[in-house]
DNA sequence: CCGTGTGAAATATTTCACAGCC
DNA sequence: GGCTGTGAAATATTTCACACGG
């Protein structure tokens, strides 16, 4: 579960908007959760609401980011500066939560050199064989792995012996890290394949009813289904 | 919980590097799960494996993709030909699981009529207007919102308006849709923030004993902990 | 009144541990 | 003998429902 980030993030939203106030029904219904759940998850930061009111949305805001360690800045290596590393380098939720990208590496000569990103936020794609020098002196704490998944695993073990111990991992493989490292994975192709599942599902209950269509899947659509929800 | 693409991918790697049997034990291993786990999970599609010897790889690979709809082809449009469109466009994992992109849409000028992809899986990004034909035309089943979050509910509601019922969103917004749509989001900037918490729980532990900065924090580490963790 | 904060109940998931089959 | 498949136990999460304070 984690969704205090996105509580954090529909609060920042509101605070813009001007809105200064929001009940644990409304702000839920922002974030796409129930209010018994928002409720709970809050009740584990204090008792930041006032009964009969609601929640104080910059109050709220800033007891969460405090929560998630946003009010102090963390620097964060990109290795891999393909397609994925640049839209990453462009994305702008970053500095705006206390982000900075101390350095972008990548092994391919042609792109070593390049300078990308914003004019006041510039980057430069630097080898591979720095990597340790940029995790040290740049303070690294979070290494974004954005390679081939050939590669991830080498690099996975670097950022790890130079002292990185949380992995945002891209690439589509299972990393293994000693104790106390943190690895957090997105795989573009998981999410679609459970997209596919749901679809394929909806697919066989629109033959509902053929009797054969169902003697050659037997199994419990209703437990599979609830085994591969989030 | 989402592990059977999981496992496939991992199944699809062994029978690649010729192993022709696993064992709950080894596969879990793998994939970075409990042996337990993995047989709970599998044991929801069928009694596939062979006890004394484990499961056949080819066999167990095959009855997984059939499960995730994966042994029919599924079309995708992808709506934003930012950095993050590119990178999805080059992503080598989709074809390979039976996934195609029929269409690739942008609002912006620049990039209309812009090719991308492999000389062999060559597209074109089209004008966004387009949408409702290429959904159309394509047949397509599952929409990416690749966009700035400004324009992704918009592009929601066109996508599910054109009979898109299942919707990969990468903008930072929470997606209203009907009833019946299925929507799952990839947020980079929450991963980051999951990790920051990790990292800024560990900086609290290290200064463990000191009495007043633990009074400063008067909330429950370790369910919080439970509450953020996947 | 209204809406938070929270015990208690209902669900869901994970782990244990072992019977049963190869 | 080894490993799957699975009930039963242990945990964890979500939902309910209401007491309590502003």
């Amino acid at each position: 579960m984690a969704r205090l980030p996105v509580y954090h993030r529909v609060l920042a939203q509101l605070a813009e908007a001007g809105v200064s106030t929001v009940s644990s029904e409304e702000l839920a219904q922002a974030c796409g959760v129930s209010s018994a759940k928002l409720r709970k998850d809050l009740s584990h930061l204090g008792s930041y609401g006032t009964r009969g009111v609601g929640y104080d949305v910059r109050f709220l805001a800033y007891q969460i980011s405090r929560e998630l360690g946003l009010t102090q800045p963390w620097g964060v290596v990109i290795v891999g500066a393909g397609n994925l590393g640049h839209a990453l380098v462009a994305y702008r939720g970053f500095a705006s939560r206390g982000f900075a990208i101390v350095g972008l590496l990548d092994a391919h000569p042609d792109v070593i050199g390049q300078r990308l990103g914003s004019p006041d936020t510039q980057i430069v794609v630097r080898p591979l064989a720095d990597l340790e020098e940029v995790v040290s002196a740049g303070g690294a704490h979070i290494g974004v792995i954005a390679t081939p998944a050939q590669a991830a695993q080498d690099v996975c073990d670097r950022l790890v012996a130079a002292g990185v111990r949380s992995i945002l991992n891209f690439a589509p493989t299972v990393l293994s890290v000693p104790e106390g490292v943190e690895v957090r994975k997105v795989d573009l192709a998981v999410e679609l394949q459970i997209l596919a599942f749901h679809e394929q599902r909806r697919a066989d209950s629109a033959d509902a009813g053929d009797p054969a269509e169902t003697q050659t899947r037997p199994f419990d659509q209703k437990s599979l289904g609830e085994a591969i929800n989030a």
